[in-house]
DNA sequence: CTGAAAGCGCTTACAG
DNA sequence: CTGAAAGCGCTTACAG
């Protein structure tokens, strides 16, 4: 029996098709209709329990996976949604994700994930791809895209969600938080604390544009006060594209400081960039926040555990994935009733590095 | 021409339709027959020019999107390779996910990223799920699954990869490393340095088998060695369910200490974990390695940031990922001639911290 | 180089 | 409750 030729293998058209195991294989095992297992399988309380139950025991003598392919396109229906995140090297990103899986697949969809690199092109080309598969809603973070994305979002005229920051302008339904509030928060927390020569710390803006939204916030509040300046440290020496977030954040302390001695406290665009600063300033002997204050931005369990303890704001990162899943299930099932447009906010938690 | 009555509305076939372009009508735009367009956009080479051209301007005047699921379901061939992976917020998978990633998308395939949270009869169920979309081969993180999920994958008779550690038995193919091999290496490094109380701290290990084998592995080395031993601490109070490692390795220390006072040595199970229980160690005045030695798992970048420098195991996590991508893609496409299993090792990085 | 026909594996819409 | 027919939007295999 262990002889292999080729004539062992089954009678095929001469089409390609899969080997594997259809639906018809099924039925003709079950002795019933196709179209009795497609039911069985999707609507059991259709089919007779007697049926039913042969159904069941031939799919699963037989191995039986449902091709989702063919019935998506029977049905015009898929369960997988896009998400499109620029990076997921970065904690954060990775949080809301974990959000939206929770909520999607409790409501049996799956998320297909998609990393853009910080690039919007890149975007674009996805965003094309994955409409090829017909889904039923895009999950997209940020609410900036070349206009082609924007486009074929548009004509595809699915649901869209745009997550991570709040704005006014979205294509159809937008949860996030606002930057520019939550960097004028952080300004005035460091007014608060009697600092008048601020300094934001910020690694590849360009890309990273919420972090420049944050600065703007912290400078315009800066500027309304009219008695604080603020100081952007943008382009530093050691930011190599591969080094993370903590060594540049190590790397940029002494430049800062060597390049503005008299800076009183510094924004990092992140903790962990707060947090490469504080481990090169205790290594250095550097005192924070007597030499220099030091504040962060995310709110990651780390902050907490430095001594001194790091200043940050926290952002409800798994609550923005939830509720993006959450809009775009309740759209895709027809609930037209809800807000189009959620800011969930922002905390700041004042700790001993400031 | 605002009016929306129902009769503006195109004639419709009595099925659903997704209402969207499709390759005849961008055909009948360009005078030419359905299969003309298919050609000129997968197979340009075999269409002469005019024509080329000619459907090049129908499909973007229409904005034409390839409906992927008719054509994969037609030609029996998908370009989407799923990724399973225990969880996303380890950043030791992202990075991973990020070499796949890289790896796949660089041959014109798609990543769909499952999460299985450590739980096998998720690993089952998505599996099954995924195989519906017929995949060319499939990615699995780890080399212990349910014997449901190892039959499933043996029926589909795809590619698979796992990866992750590296062991005798695989399900097709594997890249990784030895985590036992890695137990021993650090337990052979704390004997060098002179500590003979040794203590491996573990959170969650019935799940992160991978640290129970590095605890195996520097268990077995300290044995044979006969003059050291090798506490396990496992069940800490403190392991709260969604605690952080870091987290969890500030809160073990002080326990761990109390319960072994005379303890040299902890070999922690991850880099995480091991900063944390070293920012405890800084706030509470616990001199490290001088009272007690840490090392991490993992090389991450922050281990060498700290002070004193973490002592850790560098595992060549992008490289994984890169490989496991290559090892598919060229099965894929019927390149038989490479290696099956690879070891792709690590690196023990000595620093002050023991 | 271009096309008419058949089919991929399912589900919808109609019948009974 | 069960089924025969038609179709989802594409590609394969065969002709010219």
């Amino acid at each position: 029996m262990k002889r292999r030729s080729p004539a062992v293998r089954p009678k095929q058209s001469r089409r390609a098709g899969h080997g594997a195991v259809t639906l018809s294989d099924v039925a003709t095992a079950a002795g019933v209709a196709p179209i009795t297992v497609s039911r069985a399988l999707n609507t059991p309380d259709t089919v007779s329990e007697a049926l039913r139950e042969r159904i069941g025991a031939a799919v699963a003598a037989l191995g039986y996976v449902p091709n989702r392919m063919a019935g998506a396109l029977a049905s015009a229906r898929t369960r997988v949604v896009p998400v499109i995140v620029p990076s997921l090297s970065n904690v954060v990103f990775v949080e809301v994700i974990a959000g939206i899986q929770e909520t999607v697949e409790a409501a049996g969809y799956q998320m297909l994930l998609g990393s853009t690199d910080y690039d919007l092109a890149r975007e674009a080309a996805l965003v094309a791809t994955l409409l090829g598969w017909a889904p039923p809603g895009v999950l997209l973070a940020g609410l900036r895209h070349l206009p082609r994305t924007v486009e074929l979002l548009k004509t595809a005229a699915v649901p869209v969600v745009e997550f991570m920051e709040y704005g006014p302008r979205c294509i159809d339904m937008n949860v996030g938080l606002s930057h520019v509030r939550a960097g004028a928060a952080m300004a005035a927390h460091l007014r608060a604390c009697g600092y008048r020569r601020l300094g934001f710390v910020g690694a590849r803006m360009r890309d990273d544009y919420r972090a420049r939204q944050r600065y703007d916030g912290m400078n315009r509040h800066c500027i309304a006060a009219g008695d604080t300046t603020v100081t952007l440290f943008e382009t530093l020496s050691c930011e190599a594209a591969n080094d993370s977030d903590q060594e540049v954040g190590w790397c940029a302390l002494p430049e800062v400081l060597a390049a503005q001695p008299r800076i009183e406290a510094l924004f990092f665009a992140n903790d962990e960039m707060a947090v490469g600063a504080m481990l090169r300033a205790r290594r250095d002997g550097i005192a924070v926040p007597d030499r220099v204050a030091i504040a962060g931005f995310n709110g990651l369990p780390v902050s907490g555990l430095m001594t001194p303890g790091l200043t940050t704001i926290t952002s409800p990162r798994r609550a923005i994935g939830q509720r993006a899943g959450a809009m775009l299930l309740a759209r895709i099932n027809g609930d037209l009733s809800q807000r189009l447009r959620i800011d969930v906010g922002f905390t700041l938690e004042p700790r001993a590095s400031t």
